[in-house]
DNA sequence: CCCTTACTTGCAAGCGTATGCAAGTTTGCC
DNA sequence: GGCAAACTTGCATACGCTTGCAAGTAAGGG
């Protein structure tokens, strides 16, 4: 039974103190003979400093809480992981709160969060209302929005290009010769739902057109299913149709092909956003844009620990770009490169 | 800045000692006028008690440490949600470490994970060697294999019944008069896949018969890919193919249908495991198994709470029915009811 | 060789909470 | 009204660790 060594025994088995003990374990400067004696009795003993005693005192936890609203988006899982491992590279751990995207539910995660005085907070999707805005730079815990911007100052936050990637996904639907195009959009809660539809509409805007319809289908396959066969059950359906995710695109997509019939891209072109693995699968084969999960997590986690190490320092809002990936799902202007 | 707020600051304010915050907070009992000044005093000043002072007391952190492995396979984000979710209403928070699957790697984690010193462990889809089990059990941390089995005694785990539905797809493929049933297999070196591949074989055997070809596919898209073409690369290629889990089975549908132009259930009949969320979409509309996560995650926390409130109880090995789930990618025979 | 400077090391004081103990207060019952 | 029992409450200590401080020791320079 090893969970009960303390850094008195250890200190008692290298006859030293226990204070020289928690100097070798602390990074304090100690003389090698002490810290060898001190590890080897502390491997004898399976020693390890235990973390939360640790935390009073110098009121760092190495813990970071994660807050995630969607699971069922794929995007997610795989940021999570590599938030997990860059984080834990960098020595911190992940607490993680799963949670709805109900304000209440929101704030009171939060509130257990200041509790647990994590040294920093990562939200993934989470929409921020502006009072909870102000309370988290009240607790004076550094924040990071993961895949959310935040209107006004406040908080930072990493996103990709959102606009200009549906800006580019416009432009490459017009010159795909599409005649009617639409828009089932992100949910509009959200300020990459919004980014995306925004940009989508300039995009459009420049090419001297708009959107035919735009439904907003609340990253949510069943409302994305609904979009589609609304759109589609008109007199002049669209021929092309931005997807404002890719976990709604492939929805789209099933219900394009196997409940109406309609060949993709003949005669619906489709196009997603976050690029996950599923996209790349045959069986959908969607045109995207691709989020660069990986740089996201770098920034995420760059700017979280910059932040912790520095907390006067302003926030700061990190737009990673983001880029067209060509696949099958929609028809391809010739010569189109980009 | 009320991250500093301490029950000394709110026991001030209301006029009580310290003690009396302190059994306020922590349920024990205090006259309803006390109660009632320092609930007033800890709102106003927003004082929340801090667990890490707590647990060194108490020696209970309130987390649950969990080890995953595979996100790639969506079985496991829904898992985790739903852990989460579970977890939050016994009180629990959870500290997320991902791994690979080495041996070395997995030690390192467990060894942090004495050091946080949480209240529980769970592991999904994590491989636990012998001397692992041992040094768990003496660090005296309840565990529970979360879709894990264990040979040998030791801990505890949670598992569907893979033997029995794994025989239940023999049954259903002779039934439906495949005659050259295949296997892509679930990786052999975790309990899931070999539990499968037995299971299948038992059923096939009680037919009288056996699998034309057994090919481990490590739970892996590519391997599972690699793994169809060669079973369809011989001159009589299977007529049905059992795949150890529904991730894998995707790649194997894509690999007949888009690299190998063949159809399925029309020339190939496939059936996975796991029930994923996907598995119903209707690009793959997948005959499996179901693994019911909602009542494997109960069991585990049930478990696992148990475990921690009476430490010397003995390790549970639950097993939850698993029952097939008839959809469009395996012929079906004429009459079958389950 | 001595004095200054730089390191090591042990001592002791906390970090914020829970809890045994004793003193004080209320309640209940005859 | 008085006494025992039940309940409240404050005091003081402990949980395992970090860190300022002072004393002790090694190194360095003239």
């Amino acid at each position: 039974m090893n969970s009960q060594v303390t850094s008195l025994d250890v200190a008692r088995l290298a006859g030293v103190s226990q204070s020289a003990v928690s100097r070798v374990f602390s990074g304090a400067s100690a003389s090698a003979a002490t810290a060898q004696k001190v590890r080897r009795a502390a491997a004898e003993l399976g020693y390890r400093p235990n973390p939360w005693a640790r935390a009073m005192i110098t009121g760092r936890s190495g813990i970071i809480g994660l807050v995630v609203a969607y699971f069922d988006n794929p995007f997610y899982p795989v940021a999570l992981e590599l938030l997990s491992r860059a984080l834990k590279a960098e020595g911190y751990r992940i607490l993680v709160f799963t949670v709805g995207n109900s304000p209440a539910e929101i704030e009171s995660v939060m509130d257990e969060l200041t509790a647990y005085r994590v040294d920093g907070i990562i939200t993934a999707s989470v929409a921020m209302t502006n009072d909870l805005t102000d309370r988290c730079a009240q607790a004076g815990i550094p924040i990071v929005l993961f895949n959310r911007g935040q209107d006004g100052v406040g908080l930072s936050s990493v996103t990709s290009a959102n606009d200009a990637g549906a800006r580019q996904v416009a432009r490459f639907l017009v010159a795909g010769g599409h005649q009617r195009i639409a828009h089932v959009a992100g949910w509009q809660q959200s300020s990459t739902g919004r980014d995306r539809l925004l940009g989508f509409e300039a995009g459009l805007a420049e090419a001297g057109t708009a959107p035919v319809a735009v439904i907003d289908g609340l990253y949510d396959r069943d409302a994305a299913r609904a979009a589609t066969l609304a759109m589609m059950d008109t007199a002049t359906p669209p021929d092309a149709i931005f997807v404002g995710n890719d976990h709604m695109a492939f929805a789209v997509m099933d219900t394009l092909r196997h409940e109406l019939g309609l060949s993709v891209p003949g005669d619906v072109s489709v196009v997603g956003f976050d690029d996950v693995p599923m996209a790349a699968w045959p069986a959908y084969d969607l045109t995207t844009v691709r989020q660069p999960v990986r740089r996201m997590v770098d920034s995420t986690v760059e700017t979280l620990v910059a932040q912790i190490a520095e907390p006067d320092r302003a926030p700061q809002s990190i737009r990673i770009d983001a880029a067209l990936v060509l696949r099958g799902s929609a028809r391809c202007p010739e010569g189109w490169t980009e």
